[in-house]
This record gives C-alpha cells, sequence and structure tokens, in this order.
RNA sequence: GUGGAUGUGGCGAAGUGGUUAACGCACCGGAUUGUGGCUCCGGCACCCGUGGGUUCAAGUCCCAUCAUCCACCCCA
C-alpha cells in the first residue's frame, strides 16, 4: 500500500456513514427548531483572516495553521475554525443590513496541524452556529442551550457545562494586572510552560493541568472576580436564564479559552469518557471581532462542537441507533436474455419509487441469491428463460422463504403493493 | 515539536533463530443439471511495514526509516 490518506485524515465509509448522517440529521432539526439557518464558506480563505480573527497569540496561529502560497502568491489558509470565517462573511455580504440578529450554524470539515490522537485529527469536522448583532444575555442562554438542547436529543448523559466569564477589554485588563502581580512572586516557580505563558497570556497559567501550578493559582483573581458592573450583570442574568430553561451547568473561573476574540461568556462542555480530549463543544461572546475583522461594530456569540468527539460520546454510551439497510428489490436474471428484460425491469422499478438492483458480475442463480440475502434484500424477482417464455417472473420472498409467480406485467403493482409506504419513506 | 506503544493475508490473531508461515472471521467456488440464510468440502500470504546489518540460517536478534495508535503542548 503505497499511497495513504494524509497523517490526521480519516476515509468515512458505508457503514460509518449512517452514523454521521445521523449525527448531522439531529443537528439540522435542532438548529431548525431554534430558527437557525445555514451558512457554507469556503474551505480556505485569506490567512490574514485568521490571523487577525483567531488571533497571533494563539496556538492555532502559530503552530497549527495549513497555510501556503497560491499560484497568485496569495497566502492561503485551510479554514481552522469557522466563526472568523462567518463574521467575515457576514461583513462581506452586508448581513448586517439583515433583520437583527442572524442566526446561523454551519457543518464541514476544519483543518489544523497538529499530532494526531484520540479525539483529534488534522481534517477534523466541526458543527458550530453563530449569533450575530445581539449583546443581550437571552442570546448567551439561547445559545447554550441549543447545545444542551442537541445532546439531550442524542441521549448523551453525563456532559458537564462549564461557563465562565472572561470580562470584557476593560475589565480583562485590570485582571491581567492583578494577576500578574499575585503570580510574579511564584514566577520561578511555576511550569516551564507557565513561564512562557506568564509573558503571552498570563490567564492560561489558570487553567493549567501541572498540580504544583494550580496548586500556587489557587487563591489568584480570576475573571470573575474583577468584573465590571456590566459584564457582571450580564453573567449574572445568564445564570438565571440558564436556570429558567434547566441547563444544568457549573461556573468554572479557571475557564479560559484559547482564542482571543472571547468577551463575556465563555463555555465549554466536557465529556470524560472519551479520552484525553474530552471538550466536545467550546464556545463564548465575541464582540468585536466583525469589527476587526473590518465590518461594523456587531456583538457575537457562538460556538464549535467537535462532531468525531460528539460520535465518540455517543458510542461510548451506546446511544447509536442500529441502522438498518433498506429493503429493496433485486432482479435475479438467468442468461443474457434475462438479463437484458431483468435490466428493464430494475429500471421500471425504480421508476415506481421501488429501490432495485440487478446482477452486475453475471453470477450464478445460488450466488445472486446468496448476495441478495446478504444484502438484506426483501424480494427477489428471478426471471430465467423459463419465465420469459411464459410471460412470468418468480417473486421470492427472501425473509419468509416463500415464492410465488406473477406475471411480469404485474411485477410493478405487485410489488408496490409489498413494499407498501415504506417505498418512499 | 516532545514522549511511549505497536506494525504478520481484507479483518482478528498464533509464531519464544532452523523444513512447505497455525487458526478464526470475511471473501470466492462446490455438495447431480435454475434457488439464499444452517452444515460440509475446497480455494485464498514467492512472504511477515520498508531498507540495511548480524548469522550456515531471521517473521523471530541489531540499526535506521516510515506508518499507525496513545499521551504532552493545545484544542473541537
Amino acid at each position: 500500500m503505497s499511497i495513504q490518506r494524509p497523517k490526521g485524515t480519516q476515509d468515512i465509509l458505508p457503514g460509518t456513514v449512517e452514523k454521521w448522517q445521523y449525527l448531522e440529521d439531529t443537528i439540522r432539526t435542532v438548529c431548525r427548531e431554534y430558527g437557525y439557518e445555514e451558512i457554507r464558506t469556503p474551505m480556505f480563505e485569506a490567512t490574514e483572516l485568521f490571523q487577525r480573527g483567531v488571533g497571533e497569540t494563539t496556538d492555532i496561529v502559530n503552530k497549527e495553521m495549513y497555510t501556503f502560497l497560491d499560484k497568485g502568491e496569495r497566502s492561503i489558509t485551510l479554514r481552522p475554525e469557522l466563526t472568523a470565517a462567518v463574521c467575515r462573511a457576514y461583513a462581506e455580504n452586508k448581513l448586517y443590513a439583515w433583520p437583527q440578529p442572524v442566526k446561523l450554524y454551519y457543518i464541514g470539515p476544519m483543518f489544523r496541524y497538529e499530532r494526531p490522537q484520540a479525539g483529534r485529527f488534522r481534517q477534523f469536522h466541526q458543527f458550530g452556529i453563530e449569533v450575530l448583532g445581539a449583546d443581550k444575555p437571552v442570546v448567551d442562554a439561547e445559545v447554550i442551550s441549543l447545545v444542551w438542547t442537541l445532546y439531550q436529543r442524542l441521549g448523551l448523559t453525563g456532559l458537564e457545562v462549564h461557563i465562565n466569564s472572561v470580562g470584557c477589554p476593560t475589565c480583562r485588563a485590570e485582571h491581567k494586572d492583578k494577576l500578574l502581580e499575585f503570580l510574579k512572586p511564584h514566577s520561578h516557580e511555576l511550569c516551564r510552560d507557565c513561564q512562557d505563558r506568564l509573558e503571552r497570556n498570563p490567564m492560561r497559567i489558570l487553567d493549567c493541568k501541572n498540580p504544583s501550578c494550580q496548586a500556587f493559582t489557587a487563591g489568584a483573581p480570576t475573571t470573575l472576580d474583577m468584573l465590571c458592573p456590566e459584564c457582571k450583570s450580564h453573567f449574572e442574568e445568564l445564570q438565571e436564564l440558564l436556570k429558567a430553561a434547566g441547563v444544568v451547568y457549573k461556573v468554572d473561573p479557571r475557564l479560559v479559552r484559547g482564542l482571543d476574540y472571547y468577551r463575556k461568556t465563555a463555555f465549554e462542555v466536557l465529556v470524560e469518557e472519551i479520552g484525553a480530549q474530552s471538550a466536545i463543544c467550546g464556545g463564548g461572546r465575541y464582540d468585536g471581532l466583525v469589527a476587526e475583522i473590518g465590518g461594523p461594530p456587531t456583538p457575537g456569540i457562538g460556538f464549535a462542537m467537535g462532531m468525531e468527539r460528539a460520535l465518540a460520546a455517543i458510542e461510548v454510551q451506546n446511544k447509536m441507533p442500529e441502522f438498518e439497510k433498506a429493503g429493496y428489490a433485486m432482479i435475479v436474471a438467468l442468461g443474457q436474455q434475462a438479463q437484458r428484460h431483468g435490466f428493464a425491469w430494475v429500471s421500471a422499478l425504480r421508476k415506481a419509487g421501488i429501490p432495485a438492483s440487478i446482477d452486475l458480475l453475471g453470477r450464478s442463480l445460488k450466488a445472486q441469491l446468496k448476495a441478495a440475502d446478504r444484502e438484506g434484500v426483501k424480494y427477489a424477482l428471478i426471471l430465467g428463460e423459463e419465465e420469459l417464455n411464459k410471460g412470468m417472473a418468480i417473486l421470492r420472498d427472501l425473509r419468509v422463504g416463500e415464492q410465488e409467480e406473477v406475471a411480469l406485467n404485474q411485477v410493478v403493482s405487485v410489488l408496490k403493493d409489498k413494499f407498501g409506504e415504506g417505498v418512499n419513506a
């Protein structure tokens, strides 16, 4: 096997696509119920969009982007996430002129250059939503409640919804000062990673998993401690609304999301059972991002859900439904003459809305029936020389094991009858 | 980028230096001429990720390389 798929990518084969389709269908249903509409943006964008939109200090921009020059010497990047792109589309297509807020969702592949592991891929899929043009806490609550509803619909249990507020630029700056003040004396005792973070993004030290760092930061001021009145009441109102909606959540003051654009609300949904990469969903508010990209000042909030991780969770919790193979009719033709007739009959059946197939390998009767049986075929229509001469066909019910002769000109109506309402369902 | 584990037919899996590389599943064919699901019989790896090396002899030892998996960083 000389050529294989690129590292961190997957082939989704029959037998597995059904699961994806199920997930996608469930997502679309919930989005429809919530009044969200789908948006599709390019798989690649100008590199600058992500540099500005996601943030120069983030790992995504620093080490995880698939970036290349196209033939016109433009720097292009395979989308590592979609929030920035959706904001770009909002500004570029002047969606701010539409009735606000604009409620969007997307489903599709994202690309990040990372070492793959359980729950992490170079090409992975996200479902996400973005609400643009609304800044009230109800929006935050609706977004979180949509995720909550989706997981319930999928039958998932034991999920933890963590919420936090990282404040606005004003209170965040204040927090940063206080935090540095607190950490400086301990700086040499922090782990090597946190030493770096001290320079780069001190807030992230708060969610360092290193036990000793956690010990040092136990009493550190959190963003919650420093919220300005506006941010504070926003966060409080959000919690009231979540309670009202019956969403079970946990306030996690140490929840800090990796992307630069977050303001106020940040949240995550965790599932422990799926491995080290347990964040199944992450999101938050990003007022200011649209303006950053060149649009009018526009508040926004959204989240992204890892579909591979969601599928993993559904799988470990045994919540994946069984997918039965769709029953169809199989034309079993014997000999060239019969095959020609049979070929015409498959077309006729299909035209009548009855799913039908015919042997494509020129196999023996026995082999054809065996294959039909394996594929879960309900009815086999056997056409041989004898039958053709009589203008008949044998209709065999493979489930029951009984058969009868049917006049060829009645085949369609008889089968239509047998398949009943299931045909077009 | 760092660390660990693994690498035998489509899949799972034996093989602890020495003749023709077990077995199970799957697949293909057959068991009186045109009938599936059970059973029985038969077939299916010039070769053990790749390249070197050690040895009279290697799937079995050594080195390198590649790939996959898991973990770290970080994230969905």
